[in-house]
DNA sequence: CGTCTCTTTGACAGCATTCAACGTGTGTGG
DNA sequence: CCACACACGTTGAATGCTGTCAAAGAGACG
């Protein structure tokens, strides 16, 4: 069975490239109500984007990694803002760009693929964060990284223990104490405070379940 | 009684469409796993998307009104199941007859535009998740309710407290609880267990910040 | 070497879950 | 028309987990 989204090439490059972009860890690249002209896409580093509520909490709708395009709007303008995690360097595509390249039947099937992976993304999020217990999240969320590392058994952080909780919903105390505990039940292995060794990926699958 | 034909005149009408479909209350329309052929459209009634949990637990990923068009997938098969949660009727756009229609321009940005209505519900739905307690979660919901209803302050739920728990990750008790609390402090009023008359969207709209 | 941020750990209170029981409504068959 | 069954909804009490407040340890960088 054929679907649109399975002929998408995924290797072809998205656009002629717009500007270039690089950010220092932490800085702005855009802000919830600026108007939406443009796709990005993360050729290296880690971008999130995130959501700042009135009471001051901050809340992490995604992390975009080498490949990943961020920035799809349903209307003029941001929800959400976007950060530079680490420091990392960007491609633009603008949406004049886009419209007329609508008319290339390539490029369109690609937007449309960079928009499924995005719907994907955050499905898999609300799964996460649905499913009860602090364990059962940060299982869940090793795997996640797991999947987008190199090596599916070695998972080097490039954000702050602070990002996590604010991605999955949990205080940064719970995700520690938490991380802490699958340790001491040897699920996971610390090389350093940001880098992870998976030793029981079963197990992991089981909490995550 | 609506011509159907009519329906579909705003949005892909050029399409080949399916055959129209009827389902009951709490009849499957797919099932995880079944090959993603189609595009389905609610014509009238609601339907959810759900994910069963290996431990027996239930999660609503999204509930769909008339208009709203569901099932789409990254890859070849289907990721969540779909039933109806009232009784429903349905139009199924091919992959197939999509595939031919991606020539059409105006066609390609309406399916490119309910692509992204999709990831803005499902980015609403985290922000609806991730912050915290039951009340801002309950809250939420109704505005959500609110927004979608012909009168904005008059809700009528097409769905079950079960549904409503599984959809924001709660149990059963706690919506229940949480719906007469906000009931005895006047955010709300019952016309029955099913209806929600809203006194108090300002009120709503600070328990959900 | 000192300062700042990040991370970890502890104690306690608060809130959601769990288990249990009781109302409520709806539809079916007698 | 009534009675009953069954699914849905509400309410109560106790447990357990996460948030909060507080403080100390660990790295990074100048």
């Amino acid at each position: 069975m054929r679907n649109i989204a399975q002929d998408l090439q995924p290797a072809m490059a998205l656009l002629a490239t717009g500007p270039v972009q690089h950010f220092a860890p932490n800085r702005p690249i855009y802000v919830a109500g600026d108007a939406a002209e443009a796709l990005h896409k993360v050729v290296s580093g880690m971008v999130r984007t995130v959501r700042f509520l009135h009471d001051g909490k901050r809340q992490i709708d995604a992390f975009y990694n080498s490949g990943d395009v961020f920035g799809f709007e349903r209307g003029a303008f941001h929800t959400l803002s976007a950060e530079a995690v680490s420091r990392c360097t960007l491609v633009a595509y603008r949406h004049k760009g886009l419209a007329v390249a609508m008319h290339n039947q390539e490029l369109t099937r690609q937007l449309y693929r960079h928009t499924l992976d995005g719907l994907a993304r955050a499905q898999a999020h609300v799964r996460l964060l649905a499913h009860g217990g602090a364990t059962a999240k940060l299982a869940g969320f090793l795997l996640e990284c797991s999947e987008r590392s190199a090596d599916g058994r070695l998972i080097t952080f490039g954000m702050a223990r602070h990002d996590i909780a604010d991605y999955l919903g949990l205080t940064v105390e719970t995700v520690s104490r938490t991380l802490t505990e699958l340790r001491k039940a040897s699920f996971i292995e610390f090389v350093s405070a940001r880098e992870v060794r998976l030793k029981n990926l079963p197990g992991l699958q089981v909490l995550n379940s």
